[in-house]
DNA sequence: ACATATACTATACAAATGTATAGTCAAATG
DNA sequence: CATTTGACTATACATTTGTATAGTATATGT
């Protein structure tokens, strides 16, 4: 996708702000006044570059006709993850899950979860754990981790010679990862877990 | 709150699944085209109606400036609930959780579990159980049951004499429910658990 | 040097939209 | 039976709002 400039993007975030806080986009010259331009043009001009961009969509003629693309359909469920592949290849993806606002406004995903290693920390199997890309993974945080080609849910520590990787569930080894490691990578924190019932 | 007629839910309705489709509320003259009114009068006097019960907020003179009072932060979260109150009284609100539509369109709310007594089943102190309110309460599902002023968690049988809530943790006795139990009324079915890191 | 894109100002116009006045009809209410 | 409330029609008006034309200035790449 094209990249955004940087006042693009300072437009696309007060758009998004905006629509949440008011549960309506915003009218041109809201956007226009905010930024203290005096033109209703600077904006439009803005809007059709981030509807070029694949941002948003724009409906002629209605007021406050700005509908953004992403948040439309919650975050991605992302399970067995293939050798090779980047957690979130699309060829991945199981679904999606709407979870609204509750974790926060960061880039997230789902992984559902398979076995029973983070059952002290109250992660079962057929959990889904919630994970913010852009969230840095500090000591003793629970994370997801990139292995070899597949993902995995554990508590994180440094170590002197890499990092290694807990479980919560006396009957599972830890994980220990070095240099020789074949690739590994943290996907992200998890801020979060979602478990449905029937 | 003061009740709706009809034609004040069949709008408020409308506005609401309009919301959730085009991700900004309707115009007056869009609701007015939708129910084939020839005024818009018609719908501003519907809408002062919904205002003065308190179903939204309008802001005067905005385009689109319809803002539904329920939906806007998510389901209600319900804490501690002091004896003799309803368990959504708005005395007891801490809170809302955007949960988005993972867990259906039905109404829901959210309840803070306290203590361990439901371990066993991945429910723990702090979590916060989903409920849904229209759904039945079937034999061997986990709800939630309001007994004598105080909301709890259990898993839920049906017994000769009346009713048995398991708890799901050895430490923890069942509770028996029959005619002489003061106030008891099942809250809902949990449809689902969200746990917060950090 | 020239074309192109970004980022605007200034002004204008028409359509979309909120709101109001005046009145009708039927059902519910005291 | 008079009054109120709900649910509208018909029409009008002012504001909000999307969109367009014309033009300026700066930076970037060819």
């Amino acid at each position: 996708m094209e990249p955004l400039t940087i006042r693009q993007r300072e437009i696309l975030d007060f758009i998004e702000i905006y629509s949440d806080e008011h549960a309506r986009p915003p009218a041109v010259r809201e956007i226009a006044r905010h930024f203290r331009m005096a033109s209703p043009k600077a904006v439009t001009d803005h809007l059709g570059a981030l509807e070029r961009k694949g941002h948003l969509r724009r409906h002629a003629g209605i007021a406050r006709g700005i509908e953004l693309t992403r948040r439309s359909g919650g975050i991605p469920i992302v399970g067995r993850v293939a050798a090779g592949q980047p957690i979130t290849a699309l060829e991945n993806l199981e679904g999606s899950l709407d979870v609204g606002g509750v974790f926060g406004k960061g880039e997230c995903f789902a992984v559902r979860v398979a076995g029973e290693s983070m059952k002290d920390a109250g992660i079962h199997d057929g959990d889904f754990v919630i994970v913010r890309k852009d969230a840095r993974v500090e000591e003793h945080q629970i994370a997801v981790a990139y292995i070899d080609g597949s993902a995995t849910v554990k508590r994180f520590h440094k170590t002197a010679s890499g990092y290694r990787l807990d479980p919560e569930n006396q009957a599972f080894q830890p994980i220990h990862v070095d240099e020789t490691t074949p690739d590994f990578r943290l996907a992200g924190r998890v801020v979060g877990v979602i478990r449905k019932f029937d």
